[in-house]
RNA sequence: GGAGAGGUGGCCGAGUGGCUUAAGGCAGCGGUUUGCUAAACCGCCGUACGGUUGUAAAGCUGUACCGGGAGUUCGAAUCUCCCCCUCUCCGCCA
């Protein structure tokens, strides 16, 4: 959410950046309604300023043991027409709110223009794809031959998108777990394990709801949703708080399973583990000072370039334009793996930058030395999500025997060095 | 799930309808004293939203805010109702 303000002052820069992004604002509304806010609020403050200079009038009276009763009778007629102007500016202040709720945030000027998806820029790329001299399976195939994900369990028990992973398929999921967070922890992360059910005010804090509402699951029962990624509840630890400017930055690190509906997907990208229901990431979140966060932007890339780098698998990172870039980000990178049994990029981490803009929604600041509060920056980054790194490794990795090596990284979460047949019962 | 006690500023903590402009303390900021540090003393010390002065930094001024919401009243931190949370005890339980 931007500041009213803000938004009054750079008119034009807020009405070209929702147009960038292609979102539509009703930006008259939003000039009218809080014109009109001020003009009840300086309505009822004074009527408000008046009975309270009354009541300090009826309260020496009544001390002094005199009549105070026009006083209050007039009081009485006041405080009526106070409560019919605050119903309205109640009303008022609601449908801005609502209105301030549909604003994207500006996007930084170094970010590119454009509409679509093609004019993203890729701005790194690192690695070269494999070159092999046989046929290259496509993960889903790797995966059923050498006994590592069960699809089809998983549809039993719960439905498409919730895959049951096996024998070595499950300790490559706990390999990865372990490994992503041992590298964030070195590079300064704090670990934490938050619930992954959470209430609509965190749901809202980051943005969540209302819009994406219909993309999770809900526990209707209670009022929870289910979290589409750890950044939610770790963002709302600090929801509500003031932080100390020495504490700043605070980076956290955290493993979760996500659910996601992902309601309108099919085809091709829903294929074995392109997109799924129930999956596991780690997430890398930041709460900084708001003169670094480009920088943190930066380097919170450069940590999980890294992990993909350790992995030796080839990637690209792309610098989001601005019709690509999502309504709450400012500046976005997503890293994408190259997927050699399918021959195709596949997202596996997106790096944003919010400024304030979820800091502003969740009330979270730092008050620097002497000086007045202010909002902090939020940042946020997969690092990584795993169902398309295990793609990844399973094609990249297979070999023309149908085993698949074990990147180097791994080895010693993993226990071994190939993944092979399980031997028959 | 049941019973009881609580929720007050960045933190601790007083406050049972108008003398509260939320006491007092801690932390923080400024100053005096001072070889240095510390201590002592003095002063300042909330947030949000308006209005207004000013080129600006900022100042002046108003309103709201004592867990959240609704109500009673001329007037609510204080009384009533609903909800949330914390603590103690009981029940259930990995």
């Amino acid at each position: 959410m931007l500041d009213t303000k803000f938004i009054r002052e750079n008119l034009e820069l807020v009405k070209t950046s929702a147009a960038e992004k292609q979102f539509e604002v009703d930006f008259d509304a939003l000039v009218r309604l809080d014109d009109e806010r001020k003009s009840i609020i300086r309505t009822v403050e004074e009527l408000k300023a008046r009975h309270n200079r009354a009541n300090d009038e009826i309260a020496k009276l009544k001390k002094n043991k005199q009549d105070a009763s026009a006083l209050i009778a007039e009081m009485k007629s006041v405080g009526e027409e106070t409560r019919k102007l605050d119903e309205r500016l109640k009303t008022v202040e609601e449908q801005l709110h609502q209105v301030l709720l549909t604003v994207p945030n500006v996007p930084h000027p170094s970010t590119p223009k454009g509409a679509t998806p093609e004019e993203n820029q890729v701005v790194a790329t690192w690695g070269e794809p494999p070159r092999m001299d046989f046929p290259l399976k496509p993960h889903w195939e790797i995966a059923e031959h050498l006994g590592l994900i069960d699809f089809e369990a998983g549809t039993k028990i719960t439905g498409s998108g919730f895959p049951v992973y096996t024998g070595a398929g499950a300790r490559l999921q706990r390999a990865l777990i372990n490994f992503f967070l041992d590298r964030a922890g070195e590079r300064g992360y704090a670990e934490v394990m938050p619930p992954i059910v959470v209430n609509a005010e965190s749901a809202t804090g980051t943005g969540q709801l209302p819009d994406k509402e219909d993309q999770m699951y809900v526990v209707t029962r209670d009022d929870f949703y289910l979290i589409p990624t750890a950044e939610v509840p770790v963002t709302n630890l600090h929801r509500g708080g003031m932080l100390k400017e020495d504490q700043l930055p605070l980076r956290y690190c955290s493993y979760t399973p996500c659910f996601r509906r992902e309601a309108g997907s099919y085809g091709k990208d829903v294929r074995g583990l392109n997109r799924l229901h129930q999956f596991d990431k780690v997430e890398l979140v930041k709460f900084v000072h708001p003169g670094t966060s480009y920088d943190e932007l930066e380097s919170l890339r450069g940590d999980a370039e890294n992990l993909l780098r350790e992995l030796q698998l080839p990637y690209r990172v792309l610098l989001m334009c601005r019709g690509d870039m999502g309504f709450t980000q400012t500046k976005k990178y997503d890293l994408e793996v190259w997927s050699a049994g399918q021959q195709r990029w596949l997202e596996v981490s997106s790096c944003s930058n919010f400024e304030t803009f979820q800091a502003r929604r969740m009330n979270i600041r730092f008050r620097p030395a002497g000086g007045k509060p202010e909002f902090v920056h939020t940042l946020n980054g997969s690092g990584l999500a795993l169902p398309r790194v295990v793609s990844a490794i399973l094609e990249n990795y297979q070999t023309d025997e149908g085993t698949v090596m074990v990147p180097g990284a791994l080895r010693r979460y993993m226990g071994i060095d190939v993944i092979k047949s399980p031997a028959p019962r």
